[in-house]
RNA sequence: GGGCGGGUAGCUCAGUGGUAGAGCGCCUCCCUUACAAGGAGGACGUCGCAGGUUCGACCCCUGUCCCGCCCA
């Protein structure tokens, strides 16, 4: 790099530039936290939500990222030891099932393979082809501290896992319990609640049959959907006020099929009289109602099914048969044997499986349980109190609603990828030891004759910890002691509960202290139609597509490999006909992040993306101008604002300060979305629409030496400065000009590590009170200059003057000194000589001038003679005559009014006061014209 | 059934108890030596519907209709 000015290409291409400063930054140790434990910086810590082993980058970690990289950018800027501590996840389902299905392809299978064998596939496959994304993520620009990367499965964070289970076990939070669970028949595991979907609105049948009444004539009819777990029915129960049964109170009905007795019992809990025939059969164990209802009637559990399905020996001759054929089965023998009673229609919810989509079997089952209720309390006052903030606010009530009705965590997994449960079962008694080391001998015997637990542990319980295992914790690092702890955790709110309810409780409970201090939760990102991306649809946008640019061609190819559905391919090619251009990191970086955070839909739109592509690009020519007018000069940027005399540079430091505080404010708030906004628009509007046009006169050779140079000096100034303020939104366009851009040594510098060649990455951020000035005077003055000149390009719009057409522009008013002293620049803008005059003849300007148009430009009159036609003036004139007296009309009423001028603030009173006079002179103006015309 | 969010310009979205905003699209003009991925100008909304509170409501309240999500 060089410090000299250099010339820039007209477009800015982002694929090189990117890749080049990521490695710049990484390989010079930009990303890294401080390795000192005396460093005084104050930190700012963020755990990354580690993202499935598996996965692949989508528009939600891009989202995300861009949002945390944001955040880490800037604290990291204003001079805090950052730390963005990276990761991935193990997984357990996922990976077992992408691994599996590679054994299937090879012809085998993980039974075949063996467990020990199994698992070392699992490794080999996450070696060479997991964790692919945390690729991609630096592709998105994300600092993450790559040093400090961390996997769940990872020595450390395994013991990690062994300590909290077992300290949770020793307080008697961890438990082993009998209860009715959700079982994924496919692939053969029990799921938590929150893994298990509802689908709704199912079109299903209600089917009837009869079970005859025992030692007496007479049956019971009851309904159901799922006619095979009437092989499990160990009650039926009635309303104990249904008086069309009060007969058969404590009578028991006959099975069909096998041979059991099986009671009529009373509950008003389970049975709704109106419905069906309001007598209801009991399967205790297969149904979560049921199972309460056996609890309360101390009924028999009688599990029907096999692990993969099938049906079991209680199943009697049913038994073998899988559970969809079973049902089939059972309703064909109930016909035979003459108690089928019909079926009806009936919509119900089916509970599938978030992982595989099969429909789950509550099933009876042993499993370990983390008891959170304990756990739940801290952790709703941690939020209560403020400890930890939630953001948008609005999702602490769904916070609150779960955590006051937290059921049991079902820990346990029946699967072989994960973390192995710290139990040992006794073979000689039955205890259980759990411990932190293998367990050799039994706790409760002596005996060595163990064997470990098989299950292995749910993927979110160590997710849980993740806050505190990825410093160190169980052990005391520094690190622990330095970072935790941590300061935001930024993450979609669909992992509300499965993950961050889960960080707070066991952060509070291990480390004593909340995990974070904010929690930010994103929307979910749509495609443009505001539908979920989803590969069977086909609308799944690739992050790295839009930023690389994909033929479409390349979309279609993906898209088929990915299993889209034709009407997929059909609106992929009718929406992206011509696919994606490659509109670069920053620019998809800009429109993530223009979307507010309170939105729960994020509908990415690509027209959206190619503003900030285009902006980009403007950026890009902005620093391209300023680069050629700085060639030859000395100016250079200092970090603070120079002194200056013209009114224009005074104006563009005051508008960079309201600017800079825009962005401050907007980034410190989380408002990423007014924070990038301000600097768009200070960047678009007034930088490139004012200041370098303005600034054209005094830095052409022949301009005043001394104007020259201070505008110079302003223009490097403000370059440097606006790419300090953007560079964590748009960190590689930024470094990649700021390089180039003429400054002191002293920018740029690494805080503590003089060795490190200069960055924008850890350049300070700027702020109004460091960088700008404001100045409120020149922001008047500019404000008239641009009233009069966008008066004059409004005019020659409307008269269609060519901008060749010379013109004069004659002026009056209290201000009239404020366009004199700015002559050249009004003239260089409005394409014409401008000359004050005698504020009589401007009132009267039709006497005095000939055919001219006439305007009020703020405290302004303005008149350009010779220019229009009198009738087509007169009918402009009456148009915005027209405007202005509506608008004064409103006023007048408002101000006529009573109540308002008694009960409005005062404020609001002068203010309206205040707009209704300037309206009021504005007309006399205007009318003043019109009359002489 | 319970809860939450949304319905604002053709599209995607901001927004505030005090005269409705942005980007894109659209119309007119302009390849003026930073940028046509550009410049200048312009048109476009009874802020889902109905009531209410208020001097004043897009904003607060009630009801209602759609859309989405979560929980049971």
């Amino acid at each position: 790099m060089t410090s000299e000015s250099e010339t820039l290409p007209k477009q800015y291409s982002p694929s090189e530039a990117e890749a080049r400063w990521y490695d710049f930054w990484e390989s010079q140790g930009f990303f890294e936290a401080s390795r000192d434990p005396e460093d005084p910086r104050p930190t700012y810590t963020i755990a990354i939500p580690p993202p499935n082993v598996t996965g692949t980058l989508h528009m939600g970690h891009a989202c995300r990222t861009t949002f945390e990289d944001v955040l880490t950018r800037f604290h990291r800027m204003r001079g805090y030891d950052a730390l963005w501590v990276p990761g991935i996840d193990h997984a357990g389902i996922a990976t077992q099932v992408v691994v599996e299905r590679i054994l299937r392809n090879e012809g085998t299978t993980r039974y075949d393979l063996g467990r020990e064998k199994f698992i070392e596939r699992v490794w080999e496959w996450k070696e060479k082809s997991g964790g692919r994304i945390l690729e991609q993520l630096r592709k998105m620009g994300a600092s993450c501290d790559w040093s400090k990367t961390h996997f769940t499965m990872d020595p450390d964070l395994s013991k990690a896992v062994r300590e909290a289970f077992v300290r949770l076990y020793e307080e008697g939070l961890i438990y082993r319990g009998e209860r009715l669970v959700n079982w994924d028949v496919a692939t053969q595991t029990v799921l938590s609640d929150l893994e298990v979907d509802t689908e709704e609105g199912v079109k299903g049948e209600l089917f009837e049959f009869a079970y005859p009444i025992d030692g007496e004539d007479g049956e019971l009819v009851v309904a159901t959907t799922r006619p095979e777990t009437m092989l499990g029915d160990t009650a039926i129960a009635i309303h104990p006020d249904d008086e069309r049964y009060t007969h058969l109170h404590g009578k028991f009905v006959k099975h069909p099929f096998v041979d059991r007795r099986i009671p009529i019992v009373c509950d008003a809990e389970l049975v709704d009289m109106e419905f069906g025939t309001g007598a209801v059969k009991v399967t205790p164990a297969h149904d979560p109602n049921d199972f309460a209802t056996g609890q309360r009637h101390d009924l028999e559990l009688i599990n029907i099914l096999n692990l993969d399905g099938t049906l079991n020996e209680n199943g009697g001759p049913f038994q073998g048969l899988e559970r969809f054929e079973a049902r089939k089965a059972v309703k064909a023998k109930l016909e035979e044997v003459g108690l089928a009673r019909g079926t009806k229609e009936h919509v119900m919810t089916l509970p599938r499986s978030q992982r595989s989509g099969t429909v789950v079997e509550p099933m009876i089952s042993t499993q370990w349980f983390v008891k959170m209720e304990p756990l739940a309390k801290p952790a709703l006052d941690a939020v209560d109190s403020g400890k930890i903030q939630i953001l948008p606010a609005d999702w602490k009530k769904t916070y609150d609603h779960w955590l006051l009705n937290i059921q049991d965590w079902c820990i346990s997994r029946q699967l072989w990828w994960g973390h192995a449960i710290p139990a040992w079962f006794c073979e000689d008694c039955d205890h259980i030891t759990v411990s932190r080391e293998d367990a050799t001998a039994c706790g409760g015997c002596g005996g060595s004759r163990l064997k470990q637990d098989e299950d292995v542990l749910d993927t979110w319980f160590s997710s849980a910890l993740w806050p505190f295992s990825t410093l160190g914790w169980p052990e005391q690092t520094p690190d622990l002691a330095r970072y935790y702890p941590t300061q935001d955790l930024e993450t979609g709110y669909d992992i509300l509960f499965f993950w961050v309810a889960r960080m707070i409780m066991m952060g509070l409970h291990f480390m004593g202290e909340v995990p974070f201090t904010r929690v930010l939760l994103a929307g979910l990102v749509t495609d443009e139609r505001g539908e979920k991306m989803s590969k069977v649809k086909g609308n799944v946008i690739d992050p790295l597509d839009v930023i690389g640019g994909a033929s479409l061609e390349t979309l279609l190819e993906k898209a088929q490999f990915n299993g889209a559905k034709p009407g997929g391919l059909k609106y992929l090619k009718k929406t992206y006909a011509d696919g994606f251009p490659e509109y670069g990191t920053d620019a998809l970086r800009m429109t993530l992040l223009s979307y507010s955070p309170q939105a729960r839909r994020i509908a990415l739109s690509l027209k959206r993306m190619e503003g900030y592509r285009n902006f980009s690009n403007k950026l890009w020519n902005a620093a391209r101008y300023a680069m050629m007018n700085l060639e030859g000069s000395d100016a250079q940027a200092t970090g603070a604002p120079p002194a200056v005399e013209s009114p224009l540079n005074r104006w563009i430091l005051s508008r960079m300060a309201k600017a800079l505080d825009a962005a401050n404010t907007g980034i410190e708030a989380y408002r990423l979305d007014d924070a990038s906004s301000a600097l768009y628009h200070f960047v678009w509007d007034e930088l490139c629409d004012w200041y370098l046009e303005l600034s054209k006169p005094a830095l052409r050779e022949d301009a005043d030496p001394a104007l020259q140079r201070e505008t110079r000096a302003t223009l490097v100034h403000v370059l440097e400065t606006v790419l300090r303020a953007l560079h964590p939104m748009m960190p590689f366009i930024t470094e990649e000009i700021w390089q180039k851009v003429p400054k002191a040594d002293a920018l740029g510098a690494h805080p503590r590590d003089e060795s490190k060649p200069r960055s924008l990455i850890v350049a300070r951020y700027p702020t109004a009170a460091t960088d700008a000035r404001v100045d409120e005077a020149a922001e008047r003055d500019l404000a008239l200059i641009q009233s009069v000149v966008t008066g004059v390009r409004t005019l020659r719009s409307e008269q269609g003057l060519a901008w060749s057409r010379a013109i004069e522009v004659v002026y009056a008013g209290d201000e009239a000194g404020v366009l004199a002293a700015n002559q050249k620049l009004v003239e260089a803008l409005v394409g014409g000589t401008i000359r004050a005059d005698a504020p009589e003849k401007l009132a009267d300007a039709a006497s005095h001038y000939t055919n001219a148009a006439v305007f009020v430009a703020d405290a302004l009159t303005v008149a350009v003679p010779d220019v229009i036609d009198p009738a087509k003036e007169r009918e402009r004139l009456e148009k915005q005559l027209g405007k202005l007296t509506k608008e004064l009309d409103k006023l007048t009423k408002k101000l006529g009014n009573a109540g308002f001028v008694e009960k409005a603030p005062a404020a609001v009173v002068a203010k309206t006061r205040e707009e209704a006079e300037g309206l009021a002179s504005e007309k006399a103006r205007l009318d003043a014209a019109l009359a002489r015309l």
